[in-house]
DNA sequence: GTCTATATCAAGATAGAC
DNA sequence: GTCTATCTTGATATAGAC
């Protein structure tokens, strides 16, 4: 879904809503008195709360892009670079994080090409496996969402587990030429 | 936290309501529905919502565990054989994995020792190492739950992305003697 | 594009009697 | 251990005027 310049700014403000209250915080009301309007008025430009939450998620894949895009500048390991890029956008901004991963995405609503544009880079850093590419995918989500609900011990050494599945995953992908 | 028997039955009716309903089905009124009594009955047994979120959890984990018990009995390859139990265990009990895994857990609530029990095979199948343990179950959850939100495209092929993931960890596994 | 007024609903939880 | 009655809260959303 394409959205009007008006939406996009209550997007914006939601956003800005959600990472400040986290999930529960971003209500109609709240996010109406954040744009010092009235929330019947939110529904004349967006139809109703799911409409919100996709156009939000649009903007995370949108910030997630530019993320990785940034970690790839002159890096010489991309696997490592997405990783932390990765983990380090859902550390910054972890409520939008859950969002755009804890639930079914209603891809018909999402702004078209940000999902597939934000994990291009993921299938190009493991040689273009698409079965490597979900693993890692899978491994990276796992720890990053275990991490920010506090699942692990408090004495884990995050790092060392992450270096751990990351060398594996190195060691399973194939090599191009040249390397 | 240890319990009545009485908390104990009404838990058990609330998991069958959970997989039944989901989440959102799972109210104190429809619990009281399907004991045949009164939701404010259940307060006399039950302090609050949370602590019957919790009592579930634990049993969640009693499950698990006995999956992962009968899942190693005369297995070659302990690793794959848990990793499967865990992806079947999610897809049979689907809103319970949720429930398990979706949140900060209030440990001071659950069953004593449900958690680590549940989770010492996984740390026996890699060998001792912790790190690789941790990647491992963040794979196996990253895999499991984008799959029960159907986030992988429709045409993938989840089991060669859970092979392909496996493989990585076992070639990164350390050897006992003998093997 | 924004307003006021309101419909609609359903949740968790408590008091106090039996 | 269960009941009835009720409090309290707060959410999404619509109608219709300005």
């Amino acid at each position: 879904m394409t959205i009007t310049p008006r939406a996009r700014e209550i997007a914006d403000a939601a956003l800005q809503l959600l990472e400040a209250e986290g999930a529960e915080g971003l209500t109609m009301r709240r996010l109406a008195d954040r744009l010092g309007i009235r929330a019947p008025s939110i529904y004349k430009h967006l139809p109703d709360k799911e409409a919100l939450e996709t156009a939000i998620i649009s903007i995370g894949f949108e910030l997630q892009t530019a993320a990785f895009e940034t970690a790839l500048e002159g890096s010489a390991d991309p696997l490592a670079a997405l990783a932390s890029a990765y983990r380090e956008f859902a550390h910054a901004n972890p409520h939008l994080y859950r969002l755009m991963t804890e639930r079914e995405l209603d891809r018909a609503r999402l702004t078209p090409g940000v999902e597939a544009r934000a994990a291009l880079p993921v299938h190009e850093a493991v040689g273009g496996d698409p079965d490597l590419a979900r693993a890692t995918w899978a491994f990276a989500h796992g720890m990053t969402i275990l991490e920010l609900d506090r699942r692990f011990p408090p004495d884990a050494d995050l790092d060392a587990a992450w270096r751990r599945g990351l060398e594996a995953i190195h060691s399973a992908t194939p090599r191009r030429r040249g390397r």
